[in-house]
DNA sequence: TCTTTTTTGTATCATTCACTACAAAAATCC
DNA sequence: GGATTTTTGTAGTGAATGATACAAAAAAGA
């Protein structure tokens, strides 16, 4: 019954890893969505059965949130430098926009694991948790844009949350990167032409 | 085993009106997406039972094609008119977006039923449906700039599609119509800004 | 009236889902 | 070595899903 690992312990020792299993977890929840990967399929791709499962990581929606994190941790858009203080806003919303097509139009499982999670997923729980983070996700990119003195940080962070949410789409529908680069450096330009002076 | 109405027929009458049950469902469909409306929800909301529900409308995949036709049709933006010859290339492209923020951020069904649900339809053969039905979408703005002469309709189709999933994204989010009418027009000069002279 | 046709309501079906009971196995502690 | 602790594999739980079998009911045609 213990869900955080304790290396050495008692008992009989595990089969698996489980910093490996949560990586696994993470991409194919990226890839499928929560609904559509079921505990079924992430046993096998683990190679584990469901009791083993059970125990290292509680139940399904609990190993979404870690997966969640994870994803965050390791494929999270650097906003923090991007809006840093020394560079302009307008190269900082470029800045993050392109980071955005990098992003999600990389690897196998396209788009942002937390927008596409935020508007597909179905399940009560899972969805109150991946719909939680894009706010949050929201919150740090207006309080950062109002942390530089614009008077525009609603404004910005709804335009930014947009676009990503649109290039996310896209790139989950195939757009390759070179043509989603040219799309985020367009909705770039909408925003800065609407930044005013301070 | 009739799909289709043929009003005045010998047996049994039907005890209720299937255009009334289908456009209570393609609300419903809109609402709350494929996946989530059971059958169950479905002949709840109609007030009949499963057998009624597969006589009339074959089964729930079909019902759905049957609910994006009748969405299309009534709900659908008008880019042929956008997009006339006789309109700047830049009004028909504002145009298409201001559309879509009013259409998207109204009633209670928000967002696109098209765009939300190639997104985040699971179920194999609807989420086939509705993306074709999307792409289709695309290929139809495209054709409309491509006939007015201009080089950059694939671009401009990208962009639009992007802009207008970002759009459906945040509408669904809950961002209200004034706010999300701001982002339409940043985003349009996002692309007017791009446009080439021709 | 009698036959035919279609819809209706009741009562399921098989499948898939997330999740668990249980006992054997494999490690540490004394 | 014996007791304790934890994980393992087998097997199965109850709930929800999309879809149906079946016979009674209600209409039209003869």
């Amino acid at each position: 019954m213990n869900d955080t690992k304790k290396i050495g312990g008692r008992g009989r020792p595990r089969t698996f890893d489980r910093d490996e299993a949560l990586a696994k977890a993470q991409a194919l929840f990226h890839l499928k969505g929560y609904d559509a990967l079921s505990v079924a399929d992430l046993t096998a791709a683990i190679g584990i059965n469901p009791p083993s499962f059970y125990a290292a990581f509680g139940n399904k929606v609990a190993l979404y949130a870690e997966a969640l994190r994870l994803y965050e941790h390791e494929a999270g858009l650097d906003v923090e430098s991007a809006l840093a203080e020394g560079v302009p806003l307008e190269e900082g919303i470029a800045s993050i926009l392109q980071q955005a097509a990098d992003a999600y139009a990389s690897g196998d499982a396209k788009g942002c694991m937390v927008i596409e999670g935020a508007r597909s997923t179905v399940d009560p729980e899972a969805g109150a948790e991946v719909r939680s983070r894009l706010e949050a996700s929201r919150r740090f990119i207006r309080d950062r844009i109002a942390a530089r003195g614009s008077l525009q940080a609603e404004l910005l962070a709804d335009y930014l949350m947009m676009a990503m949410s649109g290039l996310s789409g896209s790139a989950r529908n195939g757009l390759p990167l070179d043509r989603l680069r040219v799309l985020a450096e367009m909705a770039a330009d909408g925003a800065i032409q609407h930044i005013e002076r301070k």
